[in-house]
DNA sequence: TGTTATTCGGACATTTAATATCCGATTTAA
DNA sequence: TTAAATCGGATATTAAATGTCCGAATAACA
């Protein structure tokens, strides 16, 4: 029961791309020189979130990424699926329909209380995370920090974000 | 982000032994035929059991796993946390502390807003199955199953169910 | 009381998924 | 038209989940 490291990549990325001014974006190794991590596979991250959506992306020379849609419309279940996919974490194998007393195939029409009882708290786990923003992740992020340390991630974006050609791609 | 097969295993073997006599129990090598399941690997989800304390077991001839305590005290998420571990899902690795713009650890003594939005739904999640006894699981699945098909499993139980010795080792 | 059959427990392979990397396809700007 | 730059998918590598085996320990029986 793990969480890729991949999604805590998108999602920081995801969140230092709030503050990029209109009509432009950054490139992957950029993003992942922000925090240090592997360009190649931050890099896979970002296609993960391009595929679904949640950000826009730029090829050729002065690239890059940004984000797709307004900050309060992305959530951080919608970042988290775009990299682990919507397949639930508890698979049922139907092991009911085993062995010396198993369930006729007809009698299995619904899940079982086990499986059940699992999609449930797989549903509250994705509703708490739908229920923060990007937006709520951001502003959070500004009220706690020092005008010093804002000022300093500002000059950074200023400094390292292109503008965007015409071709974005979603 | 997957929850071990063993978990399901592990839930559906526990669920089983709620119709246990007192006493009595049941060897690995029976649960993992009751639901056609590898024999040594369910053993190994047992042994997990067993060290979580969520059932007793007793070794040498006649030996077996009974649940250790009454079905209404044993949740879910006991039996998830006894296979899986306590471990979070979302791994923090602090990458607000690397890179360009590096916060300095002295100011991260609180988990960033991310991590504690993750660290939410995981409570969440752990709530909702906790909230969930083996009793209960027990109970809704003889309220929709046919007499028939109980009959069978009481019948299968008590031909397997053999007196425990005395070494109940925990 | 010793012996034997039986069962659990941890150590050992194998397979799958996560992690990390590279090179070709595509686009922009000159 | 050319060349530089960037994204995108295909390809290795490592860690974790899955599956298997044999020794340690216990109870029944002679």
């Amino acid at each position: 029961m793990q969480i890729s490291k991949g999604v805590e990549w998108a999602v920081h990325a995801a969140a230092l791309m709030v503050g990029l001014p209109e009509e432009r974006g950054l490139k992957a190794e950029a993003l992942a020189r922000y925090h240090e991590v592997p360009t190649a596979y931050m890099a896979k991250q970002l296609q993960a979130l391009s595929k679904g959506g949640i950000v826009q992306s730029s090829r050729g020379a002065h690239g890059g990424y940004r984000l797709a849609r307004p900050a309060t419309d992305i959530s951080l279940w919608d970042i988290t699926a775009a990299i682990e996919g919507y397949a639930p974490a508890f698979r049922c194998t139907e092991i009911r329909q085993n062995g010396p007393c198993a369930l006729a195939r007809k009698d299995c029409k619904t899940p079982c209380q086990i499986a059940a009882s699992f999609a449930a708290a797989e549903e509250a786990f994705r509703d708490s995370l739908k229920s923060v923003s990007l937006a709520d992740i951001s502003a959070q992020f500004v009220a706690g920090s020092s005008q010093e340390h804002l000022l300093d991630i500002m000059h950074w974006v200023s400094s390292e974000a292109e503008p965007l050609g015409h071709s974005q791609q979603g």
